[in-house]
DNA sequence: CAATATACTGTATATAATTACAGTACTAAT
DNA sequence: ATTAGTACTGTAATTATATACAGTATATTG
């Protein structure tokens, strides 16, 4: 999709808090007016140009009749099988994505990734479940973390992290801990796991 | 609140399939070509009658001014501790209550119901997890139902059901099968768990 | 250099939409 | 018995809104 500009992005922003906080989109007078414009037309037109780079549809004849395009922004990726060697988010390893809801869970998630293998049974993590993975909370000893070794990505208890030896548990008795030397192996800490959805028991 | 007449109901309801449909409320003119009325009044006088009772708020001027006051409708209750002896879904259960996302998890989900103690543990549902109930999905062999068996309510797997013998399993290696004569004991099932949440891991 | 996009002002108009007023008819409650 | 609520029709006025047309100015691109 085409680049939105500074100012198309500002009122695309306005569109979608006016219909956050009170269910219904603005006018183009309100635009203007909450943009300063003097005239309704300069919204107008600002709406034609968004339009056709396909962030919002028109209706015409319906006041107010703006309609958002499922665009990224709230919408939280669910990532099915990470492709080894890319990013976590590249477009391939999106399996859907779900509306992100206001307070069901924590409002971090950054995305949620589908759990493959059995290596966290013993706390509840299951094969299939998504777990909601946040990029920016903090990851201590402790947390449950989305790590990238050498490549493939896992999901494992951090034990221990320090400059050369890093320890990540797979909670299942039947498996041993993983200890890095981030020095030799490619290491990377992801995010780490805040929540977790069973979409059938 | 005060009770919604059928007709109410019916236009309440129109608003927020508008709204879902659309992303933005009705005119007066759109409910009454949608209920086959013949005067856009009609509908005004409705929208006055169900703003009275407190379900949304009319903001005078603006089309389409119609804001929908946070019902219950579309928020799902999570219950706390059930009280014994009352309706899972009394008040005086709902510990919070939690915005319906479309397509989160099944739409199915009557409630919340948070996991008490480790009954579950081998299938992953874990003390203070959120399990998404449905009353109205099919309750069969195997599936995991919320149980009321004398006034308490309980999370177990259902194993057997007939006429004269229920057995429900606890998850758990540590705990025996419950085995109960419907005619003897008070048996119910309330719903069956089609989800489960996890806030914090 | 011309065409196209961006970013507006300013005016005007058709139509979309709210909303008041005047009725009719039935039902439930005080 | 009367008041209030429900459930509409029908008309009409006022205001809200979309949207066309005519400009101005700057930046970007082929």
């Amino acid at each position: 999709m085409k680049n939105l500009t500074k100012r198309q992005e500002e009122i695309l922003n306005l569109i979608k808090t006016h219909i956050l906080d009170l269910g219904f989109p603005p006018t183009r007078a309100d635009i203007a007016k909450s943009l300063g414009f003097k005239s309704p037309n300069a919204a107008e037109q600002h709406l034609r140009a968004i339009e056709k780079k396909g962030y919002i549809k028109i209706l015409s004849g319906a006041s107010r009749g703006i309609v958002l395009n499922d665009s990224e922004s709230d919408q939280i990726p669910v990532i099915g099988l990470v492709a080894a060697g890319g990013p976590i988010l590249a477009e391939e390893n999106i399996e859907k994505t779900i509306p992100k809801s206001n307070n069901l869970l924590s409002s971090d998630i950054d995305y949620y990734l589908r759990v493959k293998g059995d290596s966290m049974v013993d706390i509840g993590i299951f094969e299939e479940d998504l777990i909601g993975v946040s990029r920016s909370a903090n990851t201590k000893v402790g947390s449950v973390v989305v790590a990238r070794i050498n490549n493939e990505v896992t999901v494992k208890t951090l034990i221990e992290m320090s400059q050369s030896k890093v320890v990540l548990r797979p909670e299942n008795q039947n498996y041993n801990d993983i200890i890095i030397n981030p020095q030799v192996d490619e290491l990377a800490i992801e995010g780490s796991c805040v929540a977790l959805l069973r979409e059938s028991i």
